[in-house]
DNA sequence: TGTACATCAGTGAACGCGCGTTCACTGATGTAC
DNA sequence: TGTACATCAGTGAACGCGCGTTCACTGATGTAC
C-alpha cells in the first residue's frame, strides 16, 4: 500500500517540524517578554516557566542567554528591513520623491508596531552584551536600501551641498559604503542622504522613547513634515 | 574663650555636610555602576556594598530604587542642559552659525564623555520605571536653547521652507514651543529647528550605540559636514 | 554650662523572591542493517 | 518488516549567586530649656 494518508505538508520529520515550532515558540514569548521587562531582564527561566518546560530544556535549542538575545536582534533587523525593502519595492522606482517617503513610512511604522523590537536594536546597547558578526548582515538591510536610493538621485538638482571639495576621510567613508552597497551614488548626494538617515532615526527614537513628550503628540505631521522637507533637500520636490 | 579653632567653612551641622557629601558619593558609585551594568540593573546593595554600608542604610537617603534612578536622570539632564547653555553663552550671540555649532558640539562632547549617562536619557526608556514630573524642568534646558536660538534666526533666509501653509496641528505644536520658552520664532524656522534637532541627537546616538560601527569611525568628519549643512539649511552660511 | 529628650544614621537579620547554567537521568524518535 | 543502537528532548535537583525592602535595634548628634 502506498503511503498516501501521510499529507504532503510534512517535508521535515515529527522531531524537526516540533523543533521549529517550538523555536517559534521561545521567540514570540521572548518579544512579549522584551515589552513587559526589557532586554537586560529577559530571563530563559521565565520564558521555559511560560512554555510549560524546565528552565534546563531551553538549553537544548540556544547555548546561552545571549545567543537567544543574538536572535531576536537578527529577527529585528530583518523583520525592519524586510519592510522597508517591499516599501522601497511598492512604488514607482523612478519616483524618487516618494520612494524616499515611503521608505521612512516604513522605517516609522515598524517601530511604532514593535518599539521593544526598535529599542532592542536602535536603543541603548544592552550592557555585558556583545552583538556578534552574525547580526552585521541584517543589520545592513536598511542602509542598503537607503544607499541604492542615493545612487539614483541626480547630483545636479542637490540643494544642500557642500561649498568646496568634502574633507578626506569623509570621502573615504562615503566611497566604502558606495563599494559595500556595490553602487556609486555621488558623495555629495550620499552623505545628506546618511545626515538624513540620522535624521529618520532621529525622530523615530524621540517619538518612542519619549522626547516629544507634551509637544509633538501625536507626531503625524511633524513627520510628514519633516520627509518633505528632506525631498526638498535633495531637490527632488 | 571665643571659640575661633573652628574653621568657617562649616555653614551646616556636622550631619547636614555627612549627608551631603554621602549623597554625592552614592551618586558617583552609581553612575560607574550606570556603566558596568546599565541602568536596569542599578542596584542599591551594590551601591552600599562599595560605599560599605549596610544595604538599609541608603534607605535613609532614598526612598526607593527608582528615586535614585530618578536623581541619575535629573543630574544627567543638567549636566547636559548646563553645558550647552555654556556652550550657547560662550560664543558671540550674533553670529548664529557659530552659536548653532557650538551647541551641537557641546551635545556631542557631553554625550561621549558620559555615554551611559546620555543612554539613560535619550536611549531607550527603562521598562518598568516611569520618570516623574520633576524631571521635567532639566529635560527641556537643552530645547530651550535651541528654540532661543530660532528666535533669532531671520526667517526669509531660510532654504528650506514649507511650500503653502504650515498643517494647523503642527502650527498649534509649534506655538506651544514659542509660548513654552516665552519666545516668537518664525515657525517656518522653528520646525526646520525641530527637525535638525531630531538629526541631532540622531547622529550622537547612531555613534554612541553602534550604527556607525565600520562606516563612519571616528565620525567627526560627518558631524562638521551635517553641522555644515545645517546652518546652510538655515540661511546662516 | 549642663541636662533631658528628640532626631537621625547605620546595623544586621530576615522575608520572599529571582536568576543562568550544569548534570545525570528517562523515554521517545530516528536510522542503519 | 523488524530489530539494535544512536540521537535527541525534556526532567528535576542542585550550585552559587543576586535582588529590594522592612524592621527592631543601638549609639551618636542636635536642640530646647
Amino acid at each position: 500500500m502506498v503511503d498516501t494518508d501521510s499529507p504532503g505538508n510534512a517535508p521535515q520529520g515529527i522531531r524537526a517540524r516540533a523543533r521549529a515550532e517550538l523555536l517559534a515558540d521561545v521567540s514570540r514569548i521572548a518579544r512579549s517578554h522584551l515589552a513587559e521587562s526589557g532586554a537586560a531582564q529577559l530571563s530563559v527561566r521565565a520564558i521555559a516557566r511560560e512554555l510549560g518546560l524546565a528552565s534546563s530544556a531551553l538549553y537544548r535549542y540556544f547555548p546561552s542567554r545571549d545567543a537567544l538575545l543574538t536572535q531576536l536582534i537578527i529577527e529585528a533587523y530583518d523583520e525592519l528591513g524586510e519592510s522597508v525593502e517591499l516599501a522601497a519595492a511598492a512604488v514607482d522606482r523612478d519616483d524618487l520623491g516618494q520612494r524616499f517617503g515611503s521608505i521612512c513610512h516604513a522605517v516609522r511604522d515598524w517601530a511604532r508596531a514593535n518599539p521593544h523590537e526598535f529599542a532592542l536594536i536602535y536603543g541603548s546597547p544592552v550592557i555585558g552584551y556583545a552583538a556578534p558578526d552574525d547580526t552585521i548582515a541584517s543589520a545592513l538591510r536598511v542602509a542598503r536600501v537607503l544607499i541604492d536610493l542615493a545612487a539614483d538621485v541626480p547630483a545636479d538638482g542637490l540643494v544642500l551641498r557642500t561649498p568646496g571639495p568634502l574633507n578626506n576621510t569623509l570621502v573615504e567613508q562615503l566611497t566604502a559604503a558606495n563599494v559595500l552597497a556595490g553602487v556609486d551614488a555621488d558623495l555629495d548626494v550620499l552623505v545628506l542622504g546618511v545626515e538624513l538617515w540620522a535624521q529618520l532615526f532621529g525622530f523615530v527614537s524621540f517619538e518612542l522613547f519619549g522626547s516629544f513628550k507634551n509637544a509633538f503628540e501625536p507626531a503625524d505631521a511633524l513627520f510628514d513634515h519633516q520627509i518633505d522637507m528632506a525631498i526638498r533637500a535633495f531637490g527632488l520636490a
